[in-house]
DNA sequence: CTGAAAGCGCTTACAG
DNA sequence: CTGAAAGCGCTTACAG
């Protein structure tokens, strides 16, 4: 297969003009159908191949996303990002469009260094995943190509993001508890952590007003510092009968915690966690948890983002994305 | 920011030419010192961005390289091919170029699709991680850009691959276990299953063999049928002092296994894995194991790739890259 | 239905 | 040290 065919070559040999082949190749009006097909088979034959920076430059579109990823995010054990990436991907050929990674290095954050993929020009717009720093976010905002935040919101700038339903998940997830009977739940997650932590702990909140039940101090129980190191967690001396986890890991943490202590889940307690990581399904019995729509939220990051290369003044603001619980063993019905 | 900003701008504004603008640009011959530093100072000025799309045409080089992962190995908890994309990605902007990720389907694979990224001429290479069907390497063979196999070999084609050393890292820990006093050793994990394992336990058995250990059929014990499928695992009789498993995740199941039936490891029985997954610390103790110089291989692919495009012809073959024995504390010094 | 001309934004010889 | 000309491979009006 030789690689420099072009359109003039294929013109050449049928004897028509390069403008005929394009069109005909792009399936557009003004070449008949006998020729079209015929065309069609000699660029097969002759292994042609589009040059897709031809047509980019004509019409200053790359047909490439940037993903953008902090490094901070791509540790050996977090593939959560990694995962969306590989979504994002998928949605981004359906529309004939491709994804480049770009990890975002401390350094450059640090730096207000955009990235180099953006200062050449080769995507069309931005979809940055995860928290990154404020000052950053400043510099972001002076690109001049559509950009979504997924999974990360400030409110501090006037950015589009995607974000899952974090107080609605747990709000639900909290409900679902009281009504097999649980009344004395507590919730494991350091509140002042970050802020997705934050609206899980108010969703808990929230179904505990809704249903009378008092929030008690030793019932929101710390699971790491301020800076995100995790701590050891202190189960409370009056044992609740459920625990909320802020996350699955630190579910699995503590039912691991709460077998050394004799503490059987979810005879004697039960646990729940978020995510549905595979902390979920290593614990035993498996964790009830909710497990986020990286589909959804990838197809609806790509579409604004399409959208917005249309009508570049479109704006979205926060969106929110629901998960969906996932039932599994280690919520006990005690009515 | 305008984005609209060319070469042809700064040159207007400066009254020189766009020559000069590209060669002050790209640090070339034959500009004034001073006229080169201003001709930098005005484009960031006027937010001048560089499109690679121009050059791509003129060079016929996209600096964009394809990384292609099957789709079946893209699980929410098979992060393993992910992760090397992300490090492909960082060594390969150390070239200045970008990775485009490139999910193939089933379907793809199946009906023998090339990549669109290859069909729009959007990449330069390929780097393929992972087995891959041999009618669809075939069809790779006839890519004429340089392709580089990443994890995988089959001696049907003529293929450059980078490979990590199966063999020889099965063998070290297997000498490591003999020389902890260890000789009634069992290896686990199906040797037809795919050339990997196979491998794997080619090393253990070079090792027991330079020890004159004698090969137990009951000691060779299956953990899968041949279409990969876990099965459970049959602890033989004549219980061995050390269990070799062909990766982390079985030596986390057989662990979990050997508590459940009251055998302590490391006391009563040693285990060691492959891979230094998550698993590798999940197990109480972590496990003793063979991590994969997956930076290594990341980079020695990408410099392979930048080599055949100055020399197409050059051919390099399988080449394999050593892994490091991690040592944690599954395995007891019995002498 | 078909095609000649111009242009997208660079770079590469080559001439001065 | 500086620049005019040509070309990379397409597509977009526009003319016939």
């Amino acid at each position: 297969m030789k690689s420099n065919v072009t359109m003039r070559d294929i013109a050449e040999r049928l004897g028509v003009s390069s403008v005929t082949i394009s069109k005909a190749l792009n399936d557009k009006e003004g070449v008949s159908e006998e020729l079209k097909e015929k065309i069609k088979a000699v660029a097969e034959e002759m292994g042609y191949r589009f040059n897709t920076h031809a047509k980019s430059m004509k019409e200053g579109l790359s047909y490439n996303l940037g993903i953008v990823i902090p490094e901070r995010f791509t540790g050996t054990t977090q593939s959560f990002y990694l995962q969306f990436y590989q979504l994002l991907s998928k949605v981004l050929d359906s529309y004939h469009y491709s994804g480049i990674l770009n990890i975002l290095s401390q350094e450059d954050e640090d730096n207000l260094v955009l990235p180099r993929i953006y200062n050449e020009k080769k995507v069309d717009g931005f979809i940055f995943l995860g928290q990154i720093d404020k000052k950053y976010v400043e510099e972001i905002e002076k690109i001049d190509s559509p950009v979504i935040f997924l999974d990360f919101y400030t409110d501090q700038n006037e950015i589009d993001s995607v974000l899952t339903d974090n107080f609605y998940g747990v709000y639900e997830m909290t409900n679902y508890l009281i009504r097999n009977g649980h009344k004395k739940i507590a919730f494991v997650g350091n509140v002042y952590s970050t802020s997705s932590i934050q609206d899980r702990f108010l969703g808990y909140f929230k179904s505990l007003l809704e249903h009378r039940i008092n929030l008690k101090d030793e019932y929101v129980i710390k699971d790491r510092d301020e800076l995100g190191r995790y701590i050891d967690i202190n189960v409370p001396e009056d044992m609740p009968t459920a625990f909320v986890c802020n996350n699955d890991e630190v579910a699995y943490n503590l039912i691991n915690l709460l077998q050394k202590n004799g503490i059987q889940v979810p005879e004697d307690c039960s646990v729940v966690g978020f995510d549905n990581s595979i902390y979920a399904t290593l614990t035993e019995p498996p964790l009830t948890t909710v497990e986020v729509d990286m589909e959804e939220m990838s197809k609806v990051s790509v579409k604004f983002i399409m959208e917005k290369l249309k009508n570049p003044d479109k704006k979205y603001g926060r969106t929110f994305i629901k998960g969906n619980i996932i039932y599994r063993g280690s919520v006990k019905n005690i009515k």
